[in-house]
RNA sequence: GGAGGCGUAGUGUAGUGGUCUAACACGUCGGCCUGUCAAGCCGAAGAUCGCGGGUUCGAGUCCCGUCGCUUCCGCCA
């Protein structure tokens, strides 16, 4: 080894010690004669000092040392004089005098500040990644996302569960998301594809007996990015045989409610973890992943205002339609631009238009006051448990519609009245989906999970009578607005399997090609079985308190795919493609 | 595919039609400096204002196009 001890090490107990750090300086402070170097490495800094009287050519060295520059350096820990140690460092107490220093490596000076946590911008900071990456934040979001790992790995390991690899290069599959296809050299016209998950290969290994699997598995899906999307990610699968979903959601909820406290300072709001239907969390917060750290929940209006002079209302509760509202505190002084942004807002997720009422001191004021009766605001106000001083949002729409649009405004609202607490973690359980929705497009149903969701029992038969009616034995885990997780039951009988094909317009044909080998499986002794798959990096994102999951990324891509690092993707040789049998349209 | 935001020395920003012959901080380079820790003081270098076109007597500033990054919609079984 080079160094004796790491830079975060040393105390007042090793005074007196001789010791060899190495790492990268951080900052020097160059006073002619006496010299201060910060030496950095992953696990701190240390002073060093270098003085021409102790020694000359470790002094006349350190003189040329810049920035970055890796060196070695021997020396004695000395107890820094009084009043001059520094309390903002682990190792303050403290500092090396140098008498022996050698330049491992020269650096060019860094395109950005390393040792400052100022803002860059994010393409430069991709650009030189391996430099991103020495910046404390960096450092300890990849710290913390290696914790987070491995807990889940101890975690399981002791209840029994098995980690197994599945291949990336696999068959590509209709249903779903965009695949990432890998021409193969072997079989000219032929592809793989690289998974969105391992979910038939888990259910494949249930088949075979394993029990109890878990993968810390790397997913592929080419799809339009988002700030918590990647075309690659991380998700913690598992999948379980002999179980039923109040083992596979205990389990879970066990892992994370232990996991928040043992690798970070965040407060898990509830445990165990408040569940709601798929309907009541659109009913209640207008998403089906909702951020329950705040209330300002959706409530509903329809029945006072069925008969409302305002025929927008009237109209809407006739048509099928629901008017819904929330509640924002203390913002009955928006000015008319400012209402007019939120009924910008609310058009732009599907709404025809906003209602508002404020709560002035003299009153409610409302462009609708005028339609309403005086019984019919009283009502409205009383439901609503409006105070002097807050905003009402009224939408009139289709159920759908008013989900949206007030799910959307209660997330703005929520964030500019700061309603969410940064240092909690709010898991909740949404259940209960339906198995199935009608596909305008293609005219036909599709799986809203997957096509190896099982369906309740009780709505077996519905299958072919009402299809849409079908409940799922489905399950996403949220937390703070965001869809960490979700998982299912899944099918493990080949005659119900071949139904919910059908179900969704398979042929017999299709099914086979796409799908024999599992039904196949299915024919040997399937278990019942069912698991879950958890994003690794929006998980850890909520950890580390980042916006975004690139943040907890080492090599992450921009919005457009693109490494901009390496250059991926880049040209391949003609030779290349020859092999491989490909010809390039224009 | 669509909508919004951003793009000015190495980095972060200021500059909203006229001494902008582009400013400030940090960084860099040189000088001075034996107790600093965002060291200090003095000095210097460093920018075809993302790129292309247009309007104008005059464009970093206004308009159009384009590229890059980003947020959102569509998409994401």
């Amino acid at each position: 080894m080079l160094k004796s001890h790491h830079c975060g090490a040393l105390r007042r107990d090793h005074v007196g010690e001789h010791v060899s750090l190495a790492g990268w300086v951080h900052r020097r402070r160059d006073h002619g004669n006496l010299i201060f170097i910060d030496l950095r490495d992953r696990f701190g800094i240390t002073q060093l000092v270098f003085n021409p009287d102790h020694s000359a050519d470790a002094h006349q060295i350190a003189s040329q040392l810049r920035n970055e520059y890796v060196i070695r350096a021997l020396g004695l820990v000395r107890a820094r004089p009084e009043g001059m140690r520094n309390a903002d460092m682990a190792t303050g107490d403290v500092e090396v005098v140098i008498d022996q220093v050698e330049i491992l490596n020269e650096a060019r000076e860094p395109v950005f500040h390393i040792s400052r946590e100022s803002d860059v911008d994010e393409a430069l900071r991709l650009r030189y990644r391996y430099l991103d990456l020495r910046r404390p934040r960096m450092q300890r979001n990849l710290v913390l996302r290696h914790k987070v790992t491995r807990f889940m790995r101890e975690y399981l390991s002791e209840r029994d569960f098995l980690e197994i690899e599945t291949p990336i290069l696999i068959k590509s599959t209709p249903e779903g998301a965009r695949d990432y296809v890998v021409p193969s050299r072997l079989h000219p016209g032929k592809f793989y594809a690289l998974p969105q998950s391992p979910q038939q290969l888990k259910q494949l290994l249930m088949v075979s007996g394993f029990e109890r699997y878990f993968q810390i598995a790397r997913c592929f899906r080419d799809e339009d990015q988002r700030a918590d999307r990647q075309p690659e990610f991380t998700q913690l699968d598992l999948e379980m045989s002999f179980v039923e979903r109040e083992d596979v959601l205990q389990l879970l909820e066990g892992l994370l409610t232990e996991l928040v406290p043992a690798v970070s300072d965040k407060r898990v709001l509830q445990s165990p973890f408040p569940r709601f239907t798929h309907t009541e969390a659109l009913a209640l917060y207008g998403s089906d992943k909702p951020d329950i750290r705040y209330g300002m929940l959706l409530t509903d209006l329809s029945d006072l205002v069925a008969d409302s002079g305002f025929r927008v209302f009237q109209q809407t509760i006739e048509a099928g339609g629901q008017v819904k509202a929330i509640r924002a505190p203390g913002c009955a002084d928006y000015t008319r631009r400012q209402i007019e942004e939120l009924t910008e807002l609310a058009k732009e997720h599907g709404a025809q238009g906003l209602v508002t009422i404020q709560m002035r001191d003299k009153g409610p004021h409302s462009s609708i006051a005028r339609f309403l009766a005086e019984a019919e605001m009283t009502a409205i106000l009383e439901r609503m448990g409006a105070e002097t001083g807050d905003l009402l949002l009224i939408v009139a729409d289709e159920a759908p519609v008013v989900a949206q649009v007030l799910g959307q405004l209660r997330l703005v609202m929520g964030k500019r009245l700061e309603l969410a607490d940064d240092d909690v973690l709010a898991f909740a359980w949404i259940t209960d989906f339906p198995l199935l929705e009608w596909n305008v497009d293609e005219e036909r149903f599709e799986a809203v999970h997957h096509p190896f969701t099982a369906p309740f029992d009780e709505d077996l038969e519905l299958l072919e009578s009402d299809p849409g009616l079908v409940r799922a034995k489905a399950y996403d885990i949220v937390a703070n607005g965001y869809e960490i997780g979700g998982g299912s039951i899944r099918i493990h009988r080949r005659e119900v399997q071949s139904r919910l094909f059908a179900a969704i317009g398979m042929t017999d044909e299709e099914t086979r090609a796409q799908f024999g080998h599992l039904l196949e499986a299915f024919e040997y002794g399937a278990p019942p079985h069912g698991g879950i798959a958890a994003g690794l990096a929006r998980l850890v994102m909520l950890l580390a308190g980042e916006p975004n999951i690139r943040e907890v990324m080492a090599f992450p891509k921009t919005q457009s795919a693109v490494d901009l690092m390496t250059d991926a993707p880049s040209p391949v040789s003609a030779r290349q493609l020859d092999e491989l049998h490909i010809r390039i349209q224009d």
